[in-house]
Formats: C-alpha cells, structure tokens, sequence
DNA sequence: TAGATGACTAATA
DNA sequence: CTATTAGCCATCT
C-alpha cells in the first residue's frame, strides 16, 4: 500500500545515529491511529538491508524484540555502532535520540 | 465474510 | 514508574 511505501521512505531517511517511533512515523505521514501498521510494514520488511527496521523502536525507546533480522541483541549492537547509547534496562535515551524531521 | 492477530499508543488505576 | 483496558486498522486464517 503507498502507507507501507511512505513507511519505507520515512525509515530510510532516518540518519545515522538517531531513531524514531512507530506511532512518529504514523504521525509524519499524517495517519497516526496507525502506528500499529507502521510496525506491519516494518514487520514485512521486503527490502532487508535497505531499511534501517533498527532504527525503529516503539514509544519507551525500546526494541519491539517480537520479530528481528538477528535477534534484538544484534539491534542493539547496530544501534551503539552508529553511537546510540543504551540504559542499563536496553532502553535508548529518547529524549536525545529521537530523530526530528523538522530539524533535518 | 467474519473473527482473531499484532514490531502500537493513550488513558486509567 | 508498571499493569491493565480500550481503540485502532491492515493482514491472516
């Protein structure tokens, strides 16, 4: 559907060193009740390797963990290599690295 | 076609 | 802060 490809575009745009939310990306492409098909469109994935999906959590920061490429863990290490810091808890610092449309 | 499901979020307790 | 409930809507069975 154009909402997954709008979904795609958005999550491909996120640069390195930041992420974002389910229910922000709904939100960019002007649909947020549909956060929970953000992470459908995420979930499909057709396009491994070129969508960042790791860069996506949901609203606490944390990575969903229901489905990954290589397991959560491997998410997480991705995410610290492009400087992105975790809490004791695997919880990222949102406040510091939610990625801001506006600002780019 | 109908009911259940889910990489979610917001409201409430 | 966490736990539970309700709303949401594309996809699956």
């Amino acid at each position: 559907m154009a909402f997954f490809e709008d979904v795609y575009d958005l999550v491909k745009q996120i640069p390195k060193g930041k992420v974002t939310t389910y229910g922000h990306i709904a939100r960019m492409i002007g649909q947020p009740r549909k956060s929970k098909i953000v992470g459908w469109a995420l979930h499909s994935n057709p396009q491994p390797g070129i969508i960042p999906c790791h860069r996506v959590v949901n609203r606490k920061g944390e990575l969903s963990g229901s489905f990954a490429f290589g397991g959560i863990e491997v998410q997480k290490k991705l995410l610290e290599e492009e400087g992105i810091i975790f809490d004791v808890s695997g919880i990222i610092n949102l406040q510091e690295y939610l990625w801001k449309p506006d600002s780019q």
